[in-house]
DNA sequence: CCAATGGTTCAATCCAAAATGAACAAATTA
DNA sequence: TAATTTGTTCATTTTGGATTGAACCATTGG
């Protein structure tokens, strides 16, 4: 069969447009610092600068990202708050919309994420106390000193944490 | 030369106290939560419990990893200020001590690691806010919203930043 | 009832960041 | 000077989390 000139690629260029591209960069960004994967923010970032609400084929069809990701990442966003579900009549597919207010999306992302870390390492500290007792006298004191600060530092980062969410919802 | 009978093994195993193991864990937990790798909190929490300053050699002994990575870990940990070299006498090889003062800790890394990322943030939200003149009709009104909210978020993150530093630092 | 559509799950794959270790350089000692 | 010790660099390898896509289920419509 002849070669014909190809049908082969024809790359999908995105469907997106320059502007959006930037503003979902803008969320890629923020993401990766939280430490969340790309298709989160992607996704949350043509929502969140789409007009109306988009259904999951639209997300995969302009985001270029497979069934799994889109299907996957919309049950993150909505568990977190960041994505709410809406009817379209007329459709049976399920819309979903940004959620932009700051102090929720904070708030719901310090309180799933961050909190059970937290709680982790106040069980820790808790074991370490204990045990600090039975180390070999030599290291003890020293043991002992800096146990207190990890405690200390333990009790700063609880104390901010509600404060910074206040502060960032104004 | 005859194989000898050899010193191939002695998996070495990992010459670390329970307590210290318990320790380290706790920093890795805290570094995962900030996106850096395990071997940085291996090596500063090592260095934060030990009641003395410890040679490269120590710490690859005693951790279990790789001269590559030490080398590598101790460099970052020396820009960002987290630990000190010490010199000893009697003994030409660099020590290391951990630096405990939480306040200088959080703010080199908030200024190293997060400020460049605002930075960039703060840049891209210029360039969209001179596109957001180009674009067509129909999507300006609310693109212009979105973007108003995006500058507002960024101006709280801006604001509350320094404001965690002095909190953390007391 | 069957076919088509919308959506979820999860084992297999991919990939970027982290870890390794060999090669190298510099300082030290014998 | 040669041999040893201390430390860095960087090309390769490893690894764990993100992504994919095939198999599957549920609902709707013909």
């Amino acid at each position: 069969m002849p070669p014909m000139h190809r049908a082969k690629a024809a790359p999908a260029r995105s469907g997106l447009t320059a502007f959006e591209r930037e503003v979902i960069e803008h969320f890629v960004e923020i993401s990766r610092a939280l430490g969340q994967p790309r298709s989160l923010a992607e996704i949350y970032g043509l929502l969140f600068i789409s007009p109306r609400p988009l259904a999951m084929d639209d997300l995969i069809e302009r985001l270029q990202i497979s069934k799994g990701s889109a299907s996957q990442g919309l049950r993150f966003l909505r568990e977190i708050g960041a994505v709410r579900p809406v009817e379209l009549d007329g459709d049976r597919r399920v819309h979903y919309e940004a959620v932009a207010e700051l102090r929720r999306l904070a708030g719901r992302f310090l309180s799933d994420q961050l909190a059970p870390r937290v709680a982790g390492n106040e069980r820790r500290l808790a074991r370490l106390a204990e045990r600090v007792g039975e180390l070999p006298e030599t290291h003890r004191k020293h043991a002992e000193a800096r146990l207190t600060m990890l405690q200390s530092w333990h009790r700063n980062t609880r104390r901010i944490l509600p404060l910074v969410i206040k502060l960032l919802g104004d």
